[in-house]
DNA sequence: CATCAAAATGAAAACGTGTTCACTTACAAT
DNA sequence: ATTGTAAGTGAACACGTTTTCATTTTGATG
């Protein structure tokens, strides 16, 4: 019976933590807001009020008139993605501790961002959106600059971009050509002649701008071009295409991989159906250094972007965002470095 | 200069929209309440004119009034694990289509939900909420029954809780013994008899679940009781948990696992550490069956709960309690098979 | 004791929406 | 032409909070 009109009882509300406590209900608001003036005994006192009521203020209505959601949206391509889901989770929990709660929304599988998505999502009205597809263009998210809700695009060098109108945005840098350098170097120096590159999603602008970096400095280098097969960044895709590279194609002497994921696809189909030795007869080289990749059956070697280091430098910039939205935007950069394990010696 | 402009200038409302379409507020709001009636050609010149206006209605606001946020709330210990990063993708697709956001905090890594994020969570005014902890007591979320604010608990089996105040809330049932007995079934079959038990969590009910079950049906068949080893669902642990097995204790025939990624470190220890062959000197059999399991390094086989199934069954709960908040609670159920793969036979 | 600045207080006005409730219009049936 | 009914309309209120601003209380200073 209690336990039914409990059920059925409207929370508690600041009128009633007010009326219980013998106070105005701006008290209330005030016990709440830590920078508001009120004597240290009200405030405890009502607090204390408040717990046994299990009041917490409405966020709905807090944010009507403060402006500010305490959301931060994400869009997310595909949650199980190690590197996608390592950065929520670590971006989630620098938040929550700063007292943002994340908004998650999938976007399409083809990376396209859909403005109908953009629109419901606003209908929250975050206070900061963070656009894990790399490839966004920059118009669709213009209609999102109302209201100063900034966003932040995170992309790779983007050279592309650098002259758009994307300098209007917070942005994250990666500068990934140190790491692919010293990859290359490795590689060069265990005689590797023949490099393939296996591509992530055609749309990926993170990929388009690996392949043009490794083409480059495979030529500055003095070797060969890459032979260029495309995938998707999945473990499917990846293995798949490995099999046409050495059964259609003529095969080469090292792979590297648009992302980790995609470099075990490489591995296991090398291994375990063109019966080919891992590193004895192709090297592989992978991208980002999932946790996944310092397991024993893999033990990659592969270009490090620090996942501590990116989201340290995110929740900066978004948390600089929110204290003074006046400020004009600002890039921060990060650098890369290869990690050297078991699948290139 | 306009770009300032617009990025200063306020978020459009339903007052300028009706000012500029030349109809009252109101029409507007019917206008986005698709039940509402409005003559269909003002509705339309209505959607138009919001549209060119970038107009979307506020949830904030309208969440104050209708008492529905739209907002899913799930809590999560760890958003990297495949398993439950593949259950926050789905769910949060099916939901996203329903007109449902996910709202995303992430619990102590000890499974202890802490009291302070429920509080904090409750502020947001989730329509419902799924907590993805087995170990969460009932207690803790009493306090989250006011306002009709659904909860729904994942747990397996859940023997424990049958009896106790748990009644209360929407459930999702696994039936995991069909699954297990046929894994324990096929090992005897190979003349498999001490078997090894590679615990998850201390805390977590699915794994005390797990290890009783084992234990009553080797029992059951006549064969000797498992080794139970403690672990923590992560690789690392039960790498070391597995190097322990067999150099400090006498080892095993077989290791179950309580979840894939454990196994996964279980067969790098045997294999890469330990010299051993499997399936040739030990068997593994794991539980979940992520994605990863199919991976050719591992091949894994193992008890699986299906993902969609479960899923489906969730959004179905939830969908089921919005809609009608009164009806009573409801619980589904979900049956588990083995699927078999290469470190068994 | 008087004076004044500073701190604490509460009434009222927002914030942007949905909903009620009378009211008007439109249209078919008598 | 008249009635009856349904559908369409808009003024006013409600949702729970923060913020302004004028007012009262406090506490220290002369």
């Amino acid at each position: 019976m209690s336990e039914r009109n409990d059920r059925k009882s409207a929370r508690a509300t600041a009128d009633l933590v007010a009326r219980e406590a013998n106070v105005s209900r701006v008290a209330v608001s005030r016990a709440f807001n830590p920078n508001a003036s009120l004597k240290p005994e009200k405030r405890d006192r009502i607090l204390q009020i408040a717990r046994e009521l299990n009041y917490t203020p409405d966020m709905a209505a807090r944010s009507l008139v403060t402006r500010r959601s305490h959301l931060v949206g994400m869009i997310v391509p595909d949650v199980c993605s190690p590197w996608e889901s390592q950065e929520i989770d670590t971006l989630t929990t620098a938040l929550q501790a700063e007292g943002f709660a994340t908004l998650l929304f999938k976007a399409k599988a083809d990376f396209s961002m859909d403005h109908t998505l953009l629109t419901y999502m606003r209908g929250f009205n975050p206070d900061s959106v963070i656009a894990f597809t790399e490839n966004v263009e920059p118009d669709v998210l213009t209609g999102f600059l109302d209201r100063a809700v900034p966003i932040y695009v995170i992309y790779d060098d983007g050279a592309q971009f650098a002259d758009k109108s994307s300098s209007l945005y917070d942005r994250l840098l990666v500068r990934q050509r140190d790491g692919i350098e010293q990859a290359i170097a490795l590689l060069q120096g265990y005689g590797v002649r023949r490099v393939a590159y296996l591509g992530g999603k055609r749309q990926s602008l993170a990929n388009r701008e690996r392949e043009r970096m490794i083409t480059e400095i495979l030529a500055e280098r003095g070797m060969q071009p890459p032979t260029v097969i495309d995938s998707d960044y999945t473990y499917d895709t990846a293995y798949r295409a490995t099999l046409d590279l050495f059964r259609v194609e003529d095969g080469a002497d090292a792979i590297f991989a648009a992302n980790d994921v995609g470099a075990f696809g490489a591995i296991d189909a090398l291994r375990h159906d063109l019966g080919l030795s891992v590193p004895g007869d192709v090297k592989v080289v992978g991208f980002d250094d999932i946790p996944q990749s310092h397991w024993k059956a893999y033990n990659l070697t592969t270009v490090r972007i620090d996942l501590e280091d990116r989201v340290r430098a995110l929740v900066r910039l978004i948390l600089r965002r929110l204290r003074n939205p006046e400020d004009g935007p600002l890039t921060e950069t990060l650098g890369t470095r290869l990690v050297v394990r078991g699948t290139v010696g």
